[in-house]
DNA sequence: ACCACAAACTTGTCTGATATGTGATGTCTG
DNA sequence: CAGACATCACATATCAGACAAGTTTGTGGT
């Protein structure tokens, strides 16, 4: 049979492609105006429904932005927009590979914080290891935060972000049980003491192996927590 | 004042929050349908135009996805989606922070490609090292995400891939400098090797040590090529 | 029981009308 | 002449109606 496939292709998507096209040729040059919906209507032969569709999928991916009034423009290569927030829950496979992910990237983060932190940096790091007002986990949270930012590397603090934001939606009662049993609480606190340290004295080598450490201890507890197991049997 | 600037807010941008809201709360379940079109222009009490609108953007963004003539579904997790592939180029400063991050994850990458690899995987690189037909920087670039695909980590793989294709666009005439230089292409193939050898052995350490020294000498290569000069001077 | 056709959904596209935000232009006033 | 202000042209945003096209479902005839 000859039925054709791209019949059932729809015409916004084929205008959207030819978009991300010509702005990958550099035919719209990058910040500039696009031109106006009914302009691309002449151009492309379709009606205004299929340009705005298209330029509407390319708005929701973040290529361009939208000013009411005025026009579309071309979004400019922007590090915040690198990674994709997903909704829904990652399964417990997907969190032990985010997991591996972390521990890859966190220990090198520690590696460069120890070279590149300033003292601001570490003010930060040690409002969040003494902070005893804040709910655990949240200076859990920032003190981690911290560390990534110490690196002044852009790219390396949004990713972490991303890490944390996909992760946390999974693993909320994890928290729970952790802060039931005082001791893995202080042995976490004094974990993220020796990274402090390490990163101040400005010890790569060993802001890595704290690191390691630290990261290791929580994953065997979150394994043990059985939160992982609950999430796949959700699913 | 009480100028709002709600008021400047898109009715489609509320419809899409909305709706974002109701699927992670869990209102609507993973993989199923949402409501028509037009049962939610009457939940909303908007036209049709604006659910679309949003539904559009929702779709860029990889949330759900629209088959005609059915309905709207929502996207289930999905780890090839997690990064945004951006179409306009990075500027210098840009690259360099993305080459640190290569360097921390490949560095890891190499390590558990050394304990998790296969014998089908080492089958693969060697293709990649001893292959003298294909172009040169094809075959460099498969080389690095076959390691990464011996660790087996759907998640790491994708993150490669991902790196490999913000900085390839940046980074083209790179390759062109490298390849003029045979002692430099002679030493970046025996670099290869060596991180070959140490990935067959299975030692973590090794191999994290001789992916580091390549990148290393491969970052210095690069700063040299005065590619990035040539970026920010276009910028 | 099975097959074919039709009906009843769905989304996709086009079109025209109206609302609203933005920028430029011209006009009026001090 | 300069600055405040009204106006106009043009952009997108939204709505509504009509029709096209795909999918599912049911129905009725064989």
């Amino acid at each position: 049979m000859n039925v054709e496939k791209i019949s059932t292709k729809k015409v916004s998507e084929s205008v959207a492609e030819e978009i991300e096209r010509l702005i990958k040729k550099g035919m719209f040059q990058e910040g500039e105006k696009l031109p106006s919906v009914r302009e691309l209507c002449e151009l492309f032969g379709v009606g205004r429904s299929a340009v705005r569709d298209a330029i509407t999928t390319l708005g929701g991916k973040g290529i361009v932005y939208v000013k009411r009034g005025e026009g579309t423009y071309i979004r400019e290569f922007d590090v915040s927009n690198l990674f994709n927030n997903q909704l829904l829950l990652p399964s417990a496979d997907d969190i032990k590979e985010l997991f591996q992910v972390r521990k890859i990237l966190e220990t090198g983060i520690a590696e460069k914080a120890a070279q590149n932190r300033s003292d601001q940096d570490l003010f930060v790091m040690e409002r969040y290891i003494f902070n005893s007002t804040e709910i655990k986990w949240e200076s859990d949270y920032h003190f981690h935060l911290a560390i990534a930012k110490s690196t002044h590397n852009e790219i390396l603090i949004q990713f972490m972000q991303f890490i944390s934001a996909t992760m946390k939606k999974a693993i909320n009662d994890f928290h729970h049980y952790i802060q039931k049993n005082p001791d893995k609480v202080k042995k976490i606190e004094s974990q993220h003491y020796q990274i402090y340290e390490a990163i101040k004295k400005g010890d790569p080598d060993e802001a890595h192996r704290m690191m390691s450490n630290h990261l290791d201890f929580v994953e065997v507890e979150l394994m043990k927590s059985h939160v992982l197991l609950k999430i796949s049997d959700e699913k």
